[in-house]
DNA sequence: TCTGGGGTCCTAGGACCC
DNA sequence: TCTGGGGTCCTAGGACCC
C-alpha cells in the first residue's frame, strides 16, 4: 500500500501543562490533588491565569474572571501570579529542551517548538525523542508537558493540542487529512471569537467547509487572512523554526495595571503614570533598549480601551523622558482626567543601537538626567528596586 | 465583587510629498 | 473652468495568543 506521504520535516511542540498551577504543586506538594487556581483575587478586578485540572472540573478555566471562578470553585486553593518564578522556570525547560537539540524555538514561557534533525525519520525515533523528552522533564521539574509531533508547525501544536493533558500525540504526514478535516474551524491558530463567528455566518463549521472554498473566494472574503486560512485548511505550513540562538530584539516593552476601583483624581492619574513609565524605563535600560513612541493606554469604566501616542525628540531609556511623554500622550485624550479603570504605558520603536539615535523630532536633550538615571540604578542594584522612586509616584496610593 | 497583563500583527483613514 | 494619483508614514483601534 502506499502510505508514502514521507515525513519531510519532523516538527515537535512542546507544551506544559496548567503551567503555572503545576509549578505551585511542584514547589509546595501538599497542594497536589488540590484545585489550584492561579490568577488575580477572587475578590478584585481579575482573571484566572491558571487553574489546575483539578479545578478545571469545577469549569474553571483561563481568562474567566476569578470572582466567576470563586462561584464555581468555592473551595479552590487561590494563587497570585509569581511571574518571576514561573520565568525561572521556563528559562531551565527551555534549557532542558536545548540538551536534546539545538533547534528549539522558545515560543511562549510555557511553548516550545523543536526540529528533530532530519535523519530521525523512523516512527520509533520520533516515539523515543518524545517519550524521552517528557520522561526528563518529568523528572527533572515534577511537571507534566505534552507534545504534538507533525510534519510541520501547525500541526504540531493542534497536534499538543489534542493530546493534552500529559500527552503525546504525533500526526504523520498521511493522517494529517483525517486529523484536519473534521476539526472545528475555531480550533485553527489566529481563529478566535470574531473570526469564527463570521466563519459560521458564512455556513462553515469545519475544516473540511474551508477546504470546499476556492482559495480567491476566501481571499475576496478575508484579505490576507484568507491565505492563512486555506493553506492552513489544507495542511500547509512553511513557516521555518526560528531557533533561540536566533534571539530577536523585543518591539514594545509595556506595564499596564488596572485599578481596585476606578480613579479619576489627576494627581493619582500621573502618579502611576510615572510608576509605569519607571518600570518601563527600567525594562529598555536592562535590555539596553532605546525607545522612539511612547503609547498611552485608559480602559473608562465602560470597557472601552483608548490609546493616544508621542513621538520622542530621540529614543530613550530615561523615565523622565517617557513620563513627559506619556503625559502628553495622555493630554490628546478628550476628558484627560475623566475617571478610569485601567492605565498603560508601552514603549515602541525599540532601537538597540547607541548610532541608531538620530533626532527624530526637534528638541533640546536634557541634561543631569542620564546621571541622575545612572546613580539610581547604582542605587537599585545595591540596595534593591524599591529603595529609590521619582517623588511623583509616590502618590499612587494615599496610604503611601 | 464579571471581564489581567504581556505581547504581535493587521487595517483603515488621514497627512504629506512629489 | 469644481476637487489626480501613487507611495509612504503615522495613528488608533481591534483581533488574537498565552
Amino acid at each position: 500500500v502506499d502510505k508514502e506521504r514521507k515525513w519531510e520535516r519532523v516538527v515537535f511542540h512542546a507544551d506544559m501543562d496548567s503551567f503555572f498551577a503545576s509549578v505551585e504543586v511542584a514547589t509546595r506538594p501538599e497542594l497536589r490533588g488540590k484545585p489550584v487556581i492561579v490568577g488575580g483575587r477572587p475578590d478584585g478586578r481579575s482573571v484566572v491565569s491558571s487553574p489546575s485540572y483539578e479545578a478545571r472540573k469545577f469549569g474553571v478555566h483561563s481568562a474567566m474572571p476569578t470572582a466567576e471562578a470563586k462561584r464555581l470553585c468555592p473551595h479552590g486553593i487561590f494563587l497570585p501570579v509569581d511571574g518571576k518564578k514561573y520565568g525561572d522556570y521556563s528559562k531551565r525547560i527551555h534549557q532542558l529542551l536545548i540538551e536534546f537539540t539545538p533547534e528549539v524555538e522558545p515560543f511562549s514561557i510555557d511553548e516550545a517548538f523543536l526540529e528533530l534533525p532530519f535523519s530521525w525519520r523512523q516512527r520509533e525515533e520520533i516515539r523515543q525523542a518524545g517519550e524521552s523528552i517528557r520522561g526528563t522533564i518529568r523528572k527533572r521539574f515534577n511537571l507534566a508537558a505534552t507534545i504534538g509531533a507533525g510534519p510541520n508547525k501547525m500541526i504540531a501544536k493542534l497536534a499538543s493540542k489534542a493530546g493534552k493533558p500529559d500527552g503525546f500525540k504525533i500526526i504523520p504526514p498521511e493522517k494529517v487529512d483525517e486529523f484536519l478535516l473534521y476539526l472545528p474551524v475555531g480550533k485553527l491558530w489566529g481563529v478566535g471569537e470574531r473570526t469564527r463567528a463570521s466563519l459560521h455566518r458564512l455556513g462553515l463549521y469545519q475544516v473540511s467547509d474551508i477546504r470546499r472554498l476556492p482559495m480567491e473566494r476566501l481571499n475576496r472574503l478575508f484579505g490576507s487572512w484568507g491565505q492563512s486560512l486555506y493553506n492552513m485548511a489544507w495542511g500547509i505550513d512553511d513557516s521555518p523554526l526560528h531557533p533561540w540562538y536566533e534571539d530577536h530584539d523585543a518591539k514594545s516593552v509595556g506595564h499596564e495595571e488596572t485599578f481596585g476601583k476606578d480613579i479619576s483624581d489627576p494627581e493619582r492619574i500621573l502618579a502611576h503614570l510615572m510608576e509605569l513609565s519607571e518600570r518601563v524605563a527600567m525594562r529598555l535600560r536592562r535590555k539596553n533598549y532605546q525607545a522612539g513612541l511612547i503609547t498611552v493606554k485608559r480602559k473608562l469604566p465602560s470597557m472601552k480601551l483608548q490609546t493616544r501616542a508621542q513621538m520622542l525628540a530621540w529614543p530613550t531609556q530615561l523615565e523622565k523622558d517617557i513620563f513627559d511623554a506619556a503625559k502628553k500622550a495622555l493630554c490628546k485624550f478628550p476628558k484627560p482626567y475623566q475617571a478610569i479603570r485601567l492605565l498603560g504605558v508601552s514603549a515602541g520603536k525599540i532601537v538597540t543601537e547607541e548610532n541608531d539615535r538620530e533626532p527624530l523630532l526637534m528638541q533640546p536633550l536634557l541634561e543631569g538626567e542620564q546621571e541622575l538615571t545612572k546613580t539610581m540604578d547604582r542605587m537599585r542594584a545595591k540596595y534593591g528596586k524599591e529603595i529609590i522612586h521619582r517623588a511623583r509616584s509616590r502618590l499612587t496610593d494615599p496610604e503611601k
